[in-house]
DNA sequence: AAAATTTCCGGAAACGCTCCCGAAAACGTT
DNA sequence: AACGTTTTCGGGAGCGTTTCCGGAAATTTT
């Protein structure tokens, strides 16, 4: 791979490796003729300049990397392909990887990031990501990072968030309005700003509508279908099943679905259900899924345009916090018919 | 960013940029105390080695890249995990790259690929990709590439491909020992080798079983839940409903179910519907779809594996092909309680 | 104590390219 | 015909590293 440089192609036409790189520069400094002759001899001989020499002197690699958790659930997807339709549009190109929920790997990403002089960085963190040293060193060296969904609080940077708090509030609300009292919340891993977030809005919307609010209603359990599967497996034996659930994903509020049907529960009948993401299967379910929509795709497009600032230094440099707002979108799975 | 280079720790130490150098890789070249110095400064300064420059000189960048059409659905990502997994392990970092089903876009994620000096490359084509030119001259300079999936049959070099053939053929013959004898299939853009064998293999189970097949049994309708809808709406609203469904995928599927069901079709009964490639959805849904399921995590890693050998040289350099088997996970929809 | 090794380090070339500077060649001006 | 301009090109330095080679210093051997 890659043998003949442009000093083999200035050997084979007798002219200096300065002419041969202004004929691929395009520089108004050359004949028409030699430029011809130059590129007709790259092409007969296979040439291709090396990027990486390229990159040593000039420092723009137009590459731009983005590093999320994981992308089996559809959210990030969505997400990404909004940062590449502004990045594309751009002339960047966008590298995608995925943490897998390990900080250990997102570090390594990130390294390798760095590594690839990707000139700015999206961000949503994974779930055990407690050590923040790395990104904020990158900060302090005013490397342009944006973070997006998954977000740490304390880390000076620009954010693109959903407004979970109260998203996750009139999602309860719109349970309590239906008569349901007990209403359970799954929730993704408790680390997390976002799950935070999320039982705050719930815990409020209980409070203000002064129903009962333990610790307990609160159930960290998740992304996965498995995972609303499994913690709804549990709440049925133990004989502890709630009026109505809340859940941080559709996934999750589809696994405990699955569980409450198999167990002969009525949905939304004797129980309510609400999932968060809006997800394709949400009309795919029997009965279809109420859910809180958010803008995927827009959310990562907002972020792409934050970072993109950062990058070409237009805008102004202080970090801000995008909030973005949803919709709540009502469906079968927690419209309780007439009730008593 | 990035502003200490090598020459400015070998300055304010008042040593040589080897013996930097020497510090930072670790040859036995040099006096302990001298590299604990060279290291303190370092950390001291904010250094980090130039990978740009380092890649110029040895020509590893222990990077390789990854290619996918799309990653809605969750196939590809699953492939991609088992990637992941190889190469992690062996000190590699993968960079994904999505073409979005556009060749055009494909191409320019291609030349991305190569200026950032992956080592090899990992491709599902688009649906639209039908010039090989770049991939062949990559081929011809001996560029390891690795086609899964989605490939080209022309193209001499390795593959990774699930037996579309058989499995589509066990799959419909599923549904003609059923009972079910007017069966259609609901196939992915024909433009795709996989496409071709699993329409051939739904038409060779038709043919062995004495069935009728016409072309209008197949009916190119795309991979997502969108398409299985329109497509099935388009059947019933034409009065052509068939007996039975074969599909190209779940999503798609569970799009004709969707339809069928809200048109108030009875699954399995009036109708039998088998998807593929065995989605988490398929235990959501109801009734629980039939689907053949695709060892997707384990075909990432035997995909990786070839070209990891290609990259490293061990192994014969011949091409092959790689078929992988799967299995017909049968669930409710497709069976019929009994029949006359 | 001299010779032979070993350890440690600096100089310099190299990787493939870009770009500044200056010189030669071509052209135009009085 | 002598001069100034413009066009075109080559020389060479430099980007930030690694690595080979050789030499000085330290250590061991005779």
């Amino acid at each position: 791979m890659q043998y003949v440089t442009i000093k083999d192609i200035a050997r084979a036409l007798n002219v200096s490796v300065a002419t041969v790189s202004r004929a691929f520069n395009d520089k108004y400094d050359i004949k028409k003729e030699t430029r011809e002759l130059i590129l007709e001899k790259a092409r007969e001989l296979g040439y291709k300049p090396n990027p990486i020499a390229r990159k040593l002197l000039q420092k723009h690699s137009y590459n731009v990397g983005v590093i999320v958790p994981e992308f089996i659930n559809s959210f990030f997807p969505e997400v990404i392909i909004g940062i590449q339709q502004v990045f594309l549009e751009k002339g960047y190109q966008v590298i995608i990887m995925q943490s897998n929920e390990s900080a250990e790997t997102e570090l390594e990403n990130l390294i390798s990031m760095e590594n690839n002089m990707v000139e700015g960085l999206l961000i949503s963190l994974s779930k055990d990501t407690r050590n923040m040293d790395y990104l904020e060193q990158l900060n302090r060296d005013r490397f342009p990072v944006v973070l997006f969904n998954r977000v740490n609080e304390t880390l000076p940077v620009s954010k693109v968030v959903f407004n979970d708090y109260k998203w996750a509030l009139f999602a309860t609300e719109h349970l309590i309005e239906q008569g349901y009292k007990k209403i359970f919340h799954l929730s993704a891993p408790r680390c997390l700003t976002l799950s935070k977030n999320r039982i705050n809005g719930f815990k409020k919307a209980l409070e203000k509508h002064r129903l009962p609010c333990s610790e307990a209603q609160i159930i960290e359990t998740g992304i996965l279908i498995e995972d609303g599967e499994r913690v709804m497996e549990q709440l049925i034996s133990s004989g502890n099943v709630p009026e109505a659930i809340f859940a941080t994903n559709d996934p999750c509020a589809l696994g405990a679905m699955k569980a409450l049907k198999k167990h002969g529960y009525k949905i939304p009948g004797d129980i309510g259900i609400v999932g968060f993401s809006n997800s394709k299967m949400t009309e795919i379910v029997e009965p279809s899924l109420t859910s809180v929509a958010q803008p995927t795709t827009e959310m990562g497009k907002i972020a792409a345009r934050l970072l993109l600032e950062q990058i070409t230094g237009t805008g102004n440099a202080d970090p801000k916090t995008i909030l973005m707002e949803g919709s709540l979108i009502v469906r079968n799975s927690s419209i309780r018919e007439k009730q008593s």
